[in-house]
DNA sequence: AAGAAACGAATTGTCGACATTATTGACGAT
DNA sequence: ATCGTCAATAATGTCGACAATTCGTTTCTT
């Protein structure tokens, strides 16, 4: 009998915490206090703590001696600085993927792309964006390079599409659709160059939108409770 | 009166035990138990259990969850895997390092590689590789880029156990050298293609000689006794 | 009234005890 | 003899209690 899945409850408030800070339920510079949260998530505090030196391990929470947890702050700069790595690490693992992308990997693609496509249609920008995250992924997957994927998948760029709603311009998901289909279409023809520079492009253009949101948002409150 | 700066317990063991498995006192594979290690170090073991987590995290061990902890074993594929992250991510940096570099940050540059030519005249590689880490350093810190320095100083701790070996190799450290003054001369010059190019070509030698490094592994014992 | 010192509430850091879980070795059935 | 089962053991996971530290407030002195 394959056997279920279980998480212990450590993994469990890791990930509940995490989910939590990233999704904004707890705000920047909030003051993570264990006993609250460890009741907030329904675990104990031993758990609340290991989550915690991950978390700031991770980089999103900071850990002074003595003076507790908060959630880190990211700013502005670091958030482009974010993107930027991400860009260049990325740009690396299309190449990669280009020369080692397999039929079922193309096709997995393939069916990312056209899910997309549908959410466009539909405007549902939430259902996009996971499918982007995902697409993403797969070309990490494909590309082989195990080390660079936990690289990438350790940045907050998560976070920080929450923090900024960088989904919310105007037109976005449509130009961010081609993109995806352009890097699509480099993957498939195995042309490493042009992934490349599919993809890097696709990046500059969400570092852009990254800007565009935090000139946004130095005009407009910036978290709003939940 | 100024405060002495005190190690907590945490952080303590945290470093002690991070010295142990980087220096090798703890091979890969090994157990480390809990109580075990927490006597050896002089700490309790909720300090070791933090630690645990952190070197978890930073990908020094692997945890899994209720068979312990042990020392992460670095496959030569990885340690492969890592150089090219660090090549592409210095890449980076030495491109943005050409175009901010300050006079002061020029001069540290120069101070070293002088300090170096003597260290390679002098035939002291260990010392060599002590200047190499800080000349490497010293880009970061003028690219300006925190984010990224981050993440190479994170993956420069795991394949800190390789650089022993790499030196080793006959006339490695006075090409070493050229490569490095390469650098230099392209940040001098405020050439962020020439610096970008200078520093992928550096990394790619070391790479090889990695490579080299390996395949000799192959054929004589691995980790030798304290 | 202003500043310094001391107190007190709240929170983190540490330890020991106990529950839970994997692993090892022995035992017995086939 | 081999495989599966089951107890014994060792290690991890969790919890509660207590010590140590920080920070805000009050109180005393000048």
């Amino acid at each position: 009998m394959a056997r279920m899945k279980i998480e212990t409850p450590r993994q469990d408030a890791y990930r509940k915490l995490r989910e939590a800070i990233v999704s904004g339920r707890f705000h920047p510079n909030e003051r993570l206090v264990e006993a609250s949260v460890a009741t907030q998530l329904g675990a104990g505090r031993t758990a609340v703590r290991a989550a915690l030196v991950r978390l700031d391990q991770e980089g999103l929470v900071v850990l002074e001696p003595n003076r507790g947890a908060r959630v880190r702050l990211i700013s502005d700069q670091e958030a482009l600085e974010i993107e930027e790595v991400r860009a260049t690490l990325e740009g690396m693992l299309a190449r990669r993927a280009a020369t080692r992308a397999k039929p079922a990997d193309l096709q997995d693609l393939q069916q990312v792309i056209v899910e997309m496509r549908s959410r466009v249609e539909e405007g549902d920008s939430i259902g996009y964006s996971e499918l982007n995250v995902s697409f993403h992924q797969r070309i990490w997957a494909a590309a082989e390079h195990p080390t660079a994927s936990r690289v990438v998948g350790g940045l907050k760029s998560q976070g920080i599409r929450f923090q900024y709603q960088t989904i919310l311009r105007p037109g976005r998901t449509e130009r961010s659709l081609r993109e995806h289909e352009a890097i699509f279409n480099a993957l498939k023809s195995h042309d490493g160059d042009a992934a490349e520079a599919a993809m890097r492009e696709h990046l500059a253009e969400v570092l852009e939108t990254l800007k565009w949101a935090i000139e946004g948002q130095r005009r407009t409150p910036r978290w709003l409770p939940g």
